[in-house]
DNA sequence: AAGTTTTAAGACAATTTTGTCTTAAATATA
DNA sequence: TATATTTAAGACAAAATTGTCTTAAAACTT
């Protein structure tokens, strides 16, 4: 699996949360549910995004979550970033200490292309690129088919 | 991590087989040293590789392992594939149950691509490729240094 | 001010991955 | 045939990841 099961999860409540039109803040317990994610999980993951200024959080009634910015300004590599790190945009196939400088490994040059192209990719999709195409074509971001985005 | 550590551990030890001329069974023993491999731990994962029929073994004095195919026809996705599973291949980055059918999930336009050009780069590839770069340009494929090329 | 709601923090448990060890089976050699 | 060497198989342990639960702190409501 490219991703951990929480760099997932984040990615799956960040572009949930970019698909919402205001700055309410959206409680954890309202994303765990829409997005059939354990509440509590969902809750340390989404710190490690407010640790990193992703999102912005508040207590109590009324509190929750929400994007510090707007989601068209916070890219898709930003929160893999903030949960995974930066491992997967600068180290490669054989994960060897130090990577592509002085002695590389024999795939650094068949791997370099390719994962300088998902460095790309992932630098210039936004939140709001994946919400919006989301939101219009109706696409699915659970594994289940019931999720409705609102 | 894009492979998990058992996949890198029978990458690197078939890229080393792949650069040792002759039809010689080589002894796990003498694979986990000279790569810095746990013995037990690799003997497992050459076992997976031995029942993909990647590899053959022969038991007792002068046993060991090597290719069951000129490294030139090993491709890496084969490799890859018997220790990890196709997912990386075929699957993306929600990991979504059912991918790229009927209901796709937002992020996979942008990442079809991608996931195709690993695809193509793992299955063009050969083992071959991989240790004759790697011994013509004296290249490491351990995290420490030592390794020589036999 | 008191009570309710919600995130923060961290202890704890379950699961998966990684790594170790023991025993058995096969092969070569003396 | 007896012995040494090596892989096969699987039990077991350690570590990392994933998931659950409890308590505390903050913010709103009445
Ligand atoms: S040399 Fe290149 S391909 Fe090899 S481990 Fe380092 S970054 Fe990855
Ligand atoms: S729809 Fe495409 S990108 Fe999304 S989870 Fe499936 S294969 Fe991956």
């Amino acid at each position: 699996m490219i991703f951990s099961k929480s760099c997932v999860y984040g990615l799956r409540a960040s572009i949930y949360l970019a698909s919402i039109s205001g700055d309410k803040y959206i409680s954890i317990k309202g994303l765990s549910d829409k997005l059939d994610i354990s509440f509590h999980f969902l809750t340390k993951i989404l710190q490690e995004l407010t640790a990193a200024d992703l999102l912005e959080s508040m207590k109590g009634p009324k509190g929750g979550v929400r994007l510090s910015r707007s989601g068209s300004e916070i890219t898709l590599k930003e929160v893999v970033v903030a949960i995974d790190g930066p491992a997967i945009f600068t180290e490669c196939v054989l994960g060897l200490p130090g990577c592509g400088s002085e002695k590389p490994c024999p795939m650094h040059a068949m791997w370099e292309d390719t994962r300088d192209e998902i460095n790309e990719v992932f630098m210039n999709t936004t939140l709001q690129n994946m919400s919006k195409e989301g939101k219009a074509k109706d696409l699915r971001i659970t594994p289940d088919g019931k999720f409705i985005w609102s």
